[in-house]
DNA sequence: GGATCATCCGAGAGCGCTCTCACCTCCTCC
DNA sequence: GGAGGAGGTGAGAGCGCTCTCGGATGATCC
């Protein structure tokens, strides 16, 4: 923890280089419009004097901030538990930093934490707001549309509130759920049970419609609601196990809830893939290629998602401060793709 | 992505309320030396306007962002398979949040980004740091001490620059492993081995020197080099196990890679714990819980290490600041507790 | 009742930067 | 050779806030 040296300013600088404050300013950021004589003796001046910009009085007069706020909405320890979350902030990262743009993470616990979030956004301290892990009930987006700042929604908003101008980015949850389910009749299996995620967000509900899309008169016995955990999967797995004896394949709403029901799959002597199935959504790898069969899963592409996500914020953001660069983002839905492993 | 409206200054809080600017200033900053009256009517000029004060224009002048940087300095993508960093992200959060501080995330992706890590630093943006993941050879710490921003870092740095100054709150890691090597000789086992973490970080050295301290001239052939992951530990059991076919218990240096140990023991026929007894290392839940047997391991508190970290970095960030909050903050050894459950 | 003092409030400077606008120089062209 | 123009540079205002300092106000005490 060492002692603050003043910093210099841009009127040092200039005083060094022999220039007004303007001509620094105008180096500083990108050297447009000077000539060459005395960006050079600029450039030298701030080399030497170790100068960098006072990030807040830039601020104060562009009204930019280069910087993002990410916020997870997420009350529970699960996103901790869950590679998940990681891999899209990493992706966010990545494309944030090759845009000169800061993250602020804003993880929230509990509803009173919403209006703290809403505050600060509201509070003009980002550009943009990057929202994940919305349920159902959630009031943020409404504070997020009240407080005026361009968002991104990781996973469909299942929101009922004002939908104009929404955006988001999201897997193919039906579409990739219908692959798995039709992957599994392919294999000739006749009794396809689904353990659902948390019915709450939208990505179960949607992996769940892509699941009926296939099995239009499913029995519903052969439908349980997980939660998106292993323990939530050896629960499920258990009551169906009970329920219908007789299944033989199993559509799990995600790799972790997957890599439960083996657990519970091989405890009860059944066979996996022979006497049972399985088929698991994400393609998280340490969890999908470590389970005992490897498992056959959907794949989305988190990291890519986030990445995205924050492309079209950064695009929204620029447009709104006025630099034409298309018309306004909407939201992009991306395609899944089924990986074969030994479990299906 | 909804338009921008301009929004309420202190100047036209000051203006409803009928009051100077000075004093809207002061209540908002807490009231003290303003008259009741004047605060109410004060308070609700700014209730009316949904006034909220700029950051970057009060940051301007108090030096203070009320803001601090995590810094993740790891290249490879093990940190997001890994919970632990989550926690401790989760720890941090809770007490910034407390403390009405923003975190800003900044993960660094292989060497180049080191240099803008630094400029970053540099620039004023953030009151202090919050330091991870360090290896031996890592360029950042001198970087930040160069920065001359208030740090502290998780996990004793393994650095050989200057010391002096340096904040840190790790485990006790070598307590934790003589502990855990003394479960085991205490279960009467003899031949007991140690897959190590990535010794390029000190804390999976440290475990190493603990397993040393009770096996004080231990087989050299009963020590393997693992990397805190899982197929790192499943590589170095089938090391272990083709060296030492007579080991009869296993120190693994953190749960995931205990959980590989464990699948490899099971796949060479051998039971847990009666043939082999596995020992872990975090306590990590989801893993530890989950393994076949549950894991008996060593807990550390890592969401009170990030909690902790914050708590001395805004000790520190206070201090610099001229207030009077003690001496220097120091580094702190958190303890740690053997967890019996079934692998040995 | 007037001097003294504490308390409360407002005026105004200034944090470090950007950005407009006027000026100045040097070409170009008729 | 002078008008017109293009491009470079500097002066200065102002972003929204905090904070010092002096003045006003009213309480206190002899």
């Amino acid at each position: 923890m060492t002692e603050t040296a003043p910093r210099p300013t841009l009127e040092a600088v200039a005083a060094r280089a022999g220039v007004s404050r303007a001509t620094v300013s105008r180096v500083v950021n990108g050297g447009d419009g000077v000539r060459e004589p005395l960006v050079e003796r600029v450039r030298k001046a701030v080399e030497e004097l170790g100068y960098v910009p006072n990030q807040a009085a830039r601020s104060l007069v562009t009204r930019r901030h280069d910087a993002i706020a990410v916020v997870v909405a997420e009350p529970e320890t699960r996103v901790f538990a869950d590679p998940f979350f990681a891999l899209q902030l990493r992706g966010i990262s990545k494309e944030l930093t090759a845009h000169d743009n800061q993250l602020v993470l804003l993880l929230t616990e509990g509803r009173d934490d919403h209006a703290r979030v809403g505050r600060y956004l509201a509070g003009g301290h980002v550009d943009g707001a990057l929202v994940f892990s919305l349920h159902l009930d959630d009031p943020l987006p409404g504070l997020i549309q009240h407080a005026g700042v361009p968002t991104v929604f990781g996973g469909r908003p299942g929101w009922s509130g004002d939908r104009r101008g929404v955006v988001y980015v999201d897997s193919d949850n039906r579409g990739g759920a219908r692959d798995a389910v039709r992957h599994l009749a392919g294999l000739g299996r006749t009794r396809i049970a689904h353990i659902t995620g948390a019915l709450d967000q939208t990505s179960a509900v949607d992996r769940l419609d892509g699941y009926r899309d296939v099995m239009v008169d499913a029995d519903p016995q052969l439908i349980v609601e997980g939660d998106f955990t292993p323990t939530g999967g050896e629960r499920a797995m258990r009551e169906l196990l009970e329920r219908c004896p007789d299944l033989d394949a199993v559509f799990a709403a995600n790799d972790l809830t997957a890599a439960g029901a083996l657990r519970v799959l091989r405890a009860s002597g059944r066979q996996v893939p022979d006497d049972v199935a399985v088929v698991g959504f994400d393609d998280m790898l340490p969890v999908a290629e470590q389970t005992d069969p490897p498992l056959t899963t959907v794949r989305q592409d988190i990291e890519e998602m986030g990445r995205l996500m924050a492309r079209l914020l950064l695009r929204g953001v620029d447009r709104r401060a006025g630099e034409r660069v298309g018309g306004a983002p909407s939201s992009v839905v991306l395609p899944t793709t089924l990986v074969r492993r030994a479990s299906a």
